[in-house]
DNA sequence: GATGAATGAGGTTTCATTCAT
DNA sequence: AATGAATGAAACCTCATTCAT
């Protein structure tokens, strides 16, 4: 990567910054390019330089964030090995990084509504649904895991772990709407208990901060 | 309420049905008042001479879905009054109620989206963390005479009821994403079970169903 | 036709004009739709009511030319029937034609032009290749039945008939350029004599104008 | 004319080449300095170093063909003498010249179009008139010669010559437009008798090839 | 001399809203 | 009361041109 490349690469990932800015300002639907553009510090033109249109730009934008999300979440749960601690460690990072991007969340539902498939087909996203399936599945694997070491009760590992994504989706969307807070190490730990509360073995139920 | 009322007052709900069936199509950004019109079978001009403008239209139809949901809850909610039974009960309503309205759940994400509060103050809905705020104080009441009665545990009760509310509404996103199923009487089971396990006293734990 | 439907024509075809008008003066490349509407009398929008895009209402600008040169043609052609009056018939009429329309004909080369076929094949026009087709063919059979009747030389009536709108089209590009003139009653009289002085058969080419 | 201005007139050849590529693509008024750039293989500013501007690059493209086609006649001409010979060369030449160039005709309509005058003034094209004219006029002398020494009728020299030109144009337009068709030796013969038959004392009109 | 990243003026098109009928 | 023709503000996007490297 020469400096040509690097300067392309971290004008686009301004432009991204600036867009998000302006998407949770201004919600997806009601941002314009000149914004994007102002914020940035570039010209209106130049925004057409890095991204074709103002749908693929939004893509990448929402692409950045799942990116930063998926990678942050990898690295979290490298730390964790066995099952129950996975989850754990699931719930943790994915409400303390929330946490770190409040300012971020006021634009993520919109790209969570902008997923939902729509009968005219013209949806703004149609890699949404995908992607979230693979999350899912992955902490369906989890739970599919701990189940068979009899660590956690028998429950169908895939409702369970739609049910732990839903309430966490969920949770963030009260957060945004500003009727629930993040409390850093509380909220986290509550939110285990809560979810985990039922999953785990009983005996297990009192510890499961442990 | 004469009949010139009655009139009026069918029309204003023929406009908000067809505008629900338009904004499920298209989205609340996407749609568009001749669609509107057009569905309802009225002229265009007509639609102003009861709604002052689309923002106040799109209210409209979202206070409508509000109330028929609320109307459905509270009706529901009669049938029972112990607080398991009512948590159960607000669960299944819930999931039976979207499950019924598969259709307004494309819409209803839009809503939720166009609910979060936004810097520039221009958000389409202002009302909605109220609402949702008095929806999580009503089941941390039930909640909190459950934990009174020693039926729960000793949780947190606003943040269990913001945490089953966060885990419903997540788990309706996943379905109008495509992700997750509503199973008739199954759904309901599981989603109680997987909420309320953790939550009821060790030893009712396998009868959540009850 | 009601008084409605007559608003609505008469609105089409004061667009038209005015259309007409205003790429006489900047080209069909070079004129704006603002322009148009200004001209009209009516907001830019209102256009939009009649015509879905400025390439429609380009085209339907040509239409109209190509229907009123049409219809004047076949009127005209209508008194006479034998071939050579016929031919001298055709070259007077689009001769006097253009000569009254000298204000269209600053917008009729852009057409031409347009209506060249391009690879990239993004040509306004498609359809202008078949209508001169046929208004070769049409000729064609004129000049062929003249030489039937041994009114003609033994000509190719394809290439002739090719020829002599070649002549016309290209006679009234050099008007419209401002290098030759239309002169009433002396150029058609010059043209014919000019056209078909090697077309009749001798004995006849002195009196072409009969 | 060193190596240095050799080296730069290559290069502004080289620009024009690819530049009247891109025109016969996609029209005088469709193409992009972008793509002129990259058909010649240099960068988009280099145009610049060349030409001005975009007009003034169209302009120099259409001044090279008018020149190569003038030279092409000029040597054409150069081979006959006596009036009808001259003027059958005329014809022949531009034949069978356009017919070599097919891919430019493409192009040179577009040209054509934007040399006709427009009110506003800023036609592209402001010497196409003058050009034209003198083509006319040299055509007009010929023929006038010819008259004088008795090889041709008393026609008007100044609106054959015109009409001879019209006749050349217009049919290369309708090769343009895939109606006719240019078949070497044929088509140039065929204009000939037709565009000379008349033209010529009685007693030569069977021998217009010759 | 060559380049291409940056720019922003400019034009098409959409659509909520108005208002005369 | 109901309508829909008319409107024009607003925003995306293009692309000729510039200029720092």
């Amino acid at each position: 990567m020469n400096a040509r490349t690097t300067d392309k690469e971290a004008k686009r990932k301004a432009i991204l910054e600036a867009c998000l800015k302006i998407i949770a300002r201004n919600g997806i639907h009601g941002f314009k390019m000149i914004d994007v553009a102002t914020a940035a510090g570039i010209g209106k033109g130049t925004i057409y330089e890095y991204f074709p249109s103002k749908s693929e730009l939004v893509l990448g934008v929402f692409a950045e964030f799942m990116d930063s999300f998926g990678a942050m979440l990898s690295l979290e749960l490298a730390k964790a090995t066995e099952p129950a601690e996975r989850v754990r460690c699931y719930i943790r990072s994915f409400i303390e990084y929330c946490g770190g991007q409040s300012f971020a969340l006021e634009a993520i539902f919109d790209f969570y509504a902008a997923g939902v498939p729509r009968k005219n087909a013209t949806a703004l996203f149609q890699g949404f649904a995908p992607m979230y399936r693979d999350m899912i599945d992955d902490l369906a694997g989890t739970i599919a895991q701990g189940i068979e070491i009899g660590q956690f009760r028998e429950v169908d590992p895939q409702f369970e772990a739609a049910a732990i994504l839903a309430a966490l989706d969920g949770y963030m969307f009260q957060v945004a709407l500003g009727v629930s807070k993040i409390e850093p190490s509380i909220t986290a730990e509550k939110m285990c208990l809560s979810l985990m509360g039922g999953l785990l073995n009983s005996g297990n139920n009192k510890s499961v901060s442990g």
